[in-house]
DNA sequence: TTGCATGCATACAGCCTGTATGTTTATGGA
DNA sequence: TCCATAAACATACAGGCTGTATGCATGCAA
């Protein structure tokens, strides 16, 4: 009569099954897309049912949204420990930061294609808020605070826009180093 | 032997369905994206049947298809039109038709977030290809024909991608002269 | 212990997609 | 002109998916 002796407490049993279900599906999402993965298939890749899924996520759209939110944050505290206490060049040390951890695995996919799309670019930019564009930003400005404030937050979307692209052609079998040069020099000639 | 048939059965008619399922389509997605855009809706809205539709189409991912097609088209050659002739600084003259045929409703969004979501990236590469992206590049190497071969391509997607970007945000309801700013200054500074 | 809330599984209704099948219309040869 | 045929389009159907309603079990608090 081996009773239940896995009595895990109501919030670890919580964390413990969303983590599943978000785990099981960032992997679907990444390999077929959101629209092309069913809940189904999800559920049976965490080998739970629907119903849990349903539980503990308001439909579809909101475990993609917790995927996206996660992957966020992960990518915002690697450059936060990146740049951390670096004092000098900490623009070449965050687009370090940026390029290695854009290269995880569906990273660039899920933040870049499938978030917009999925989620709409407002609601994007909001999760990417204090993400790498923020860094970006003030490290224009530390690097030369004269830059007119009025076209910096302009300037920093669209160098930000290229740090995107440069990690999305990477994450698709391009090579690396033109990009990264590419955007150190767009970068250079920016504060400059 | 069953020769084969050289008949033209109307083509006419074949040509205006398909723009009138078009372009119901490209309204509807527009407006609601693919994804929450049923074929019902888009036949109700052309006042014809499903049958019409998958009749002229594959399926709903190849009327989208040819819609991002007929889009990426009108854009190329909006762009074709804007510097035909120019002489002095066509990277100016080309930004400006850039931004301007980006600002056609809807086309953002279709070109850019939609389209790579739904037709995945490399497919709307070549979809682009002749686009904005290859006047961008003659356009560099004519004004500054020392720009080195190897980086080339690489900084001409950085800076595309930032006026994608730029296109976008001002098709969300930015203000439209500090990214025109911002964009003139990279392009400037890429060239010099 | 008891009663309730939470966690999760099962069942169901409605919609959507793509295909199969039927009907009309136009075309080009006889 | 008339007919055979392929294209154009409409209708009907099968399967799958989403989200909700419902039911049962288990942890928790009193």
């Amino acid at each position: 009569m081996q009773e239940k002796s896995t009595r895990t407490p109501n919030a670890d049993r919580r964390a413990m099954m969303r983590k599943k279900l978000m785990d099981a599906a960032r992997s679907l999402f990444v390999e077929k897309g959101f629209a092309a993965t069913s809940t189904p298939e999800i559920v049976k890749s965490a080998q739970v049912t629907r119903g849990a899924l349903y539980h503990h996520f308001e439909d579809k759209e909101d475990l993609f949204r917790a995927v996206v939110v996660a992957e966020a944050k992960e990518l915002r505290q690697a450059i936060e420990v990146a740049t951390k206490g670096t004092i000098d060049d900490p623009l070449g040390t965050g687009s370090k930061g940026y390029f290695e951890a854009m290269s995880i695995q569906g990273r660039a996919q899920l933040l870049l294609i499938d978030g917009p799309a999925v989620l709409g670019v407002q609601e994007m930019d909001q999760i990417d808020a204090g993400g790498g564009r923020a860094a970006l930003r003030t490290g224009l400005i530390t690097a030369n605070p004269d830059l007119s404030d009025e076209g910096l937050e302009a300037v920093t979307k669209v160098l930000s826009a290229g740090y995107d692209r440069a990690a999305l052609a990477i994450a698709q079998g391009e090579a690396a180093k033109p990009y990264e040069q590419a955007m150190a020099a767009l970068v250079r000639a920016t504060i400059s």
